[in-house]
DNA sequence: AATACCAGCAACCGCGTAAGT
DNA sequence: TACTTACGCGGTTGCTGGTAT
């Protein structure tokens, strides 16, 4: 059985939007908001999209005053504190940081913060236990085909439950990386 | 110059839940 | 109270451009 469909796939465009879909979608919203409904919206404005499809790029791209790349060092402390504290509540977490959204954050987390993290924390292990293995089979198994690390080396503290070192490691990790130097 | 690989990011999917009937 | 519908969120996918071989 499944989900019902929140639209007609078939009738619907996918993929990247079109600059006048942007414009379409952003004179109609400026001059009469969502109405509250944004499955009825791209029928009224006669896009071809579905009406999660239209909220998304709105929210993410279109609204007024979006910030996109350029994380500052501040950002960067807030989002891995904010991580630490809360997991992966990413429009939390956006509230905190006007003008961007929770999409932006997630992904910047996933490519970059993450890693930077990861760099730092294995940066101190080094450090502190010298001439012990850098990087072992299992750290490269743990990594995903995306080359970011996955499983017990990096999961976050709140949705693993398992291991009780994830979040001593986080929050480890996080103040080496909050601190000053 | 061609190909393979990788990183970054935009967009989609599906679930949980609030709101409406 | 039970059911339906739409929204919001987080996880994931897939495209694109850059870099390495």
């Amino acid at each position: 059985m499944g989900r019902a469909p929140c639209c007609d796939k078939a009738n619907v465009k996918k993929g990247p939007w079109s600059p006048e879909e942007d414009t379409k979608l952003k004179s109609y919203i400026e001059q009469h908001g969502t109405g509250g409904n944004w499955i009825a919206l791209p029928q009224k404005i006669g896009l071809k999209r579905c009406g999660k499809s239209c909220r998304l790029r709105w929210l993410n791209y279109l609204r007024p005053n979006i910030k996109h790349g350029g994380f500052s060092e501040e950002e960067d402390n807030i989002i891995c504190s904010l991580y630490i504290s809360i997991g992966s509540r990413w429009s939390i977490i956006a509230a905190q940081l006007p003008g961007r959204t929770d999409n932006d954050i997630k992904n910047y987390w996933n490519t970059r913060l993450k890693k930077k993290l990861l760099g730092k924390q294995r940066k101190d292990q080094q450090h502190t236990r010298r001439g012990s293995k850098q990087i072992t089979k299992r750290d490269i198994i743990n990594q995903d085909s995306r080359g970011s690390l996955i499983g017990p080396s990096f999961h976050s503290p709140y949705t693993c439950h398992h291991h009780h070192l994830c979040r001593s490691q986080f929050k480890e990790a996080s103040l080496s990386m909050t601190t000053p130097r």
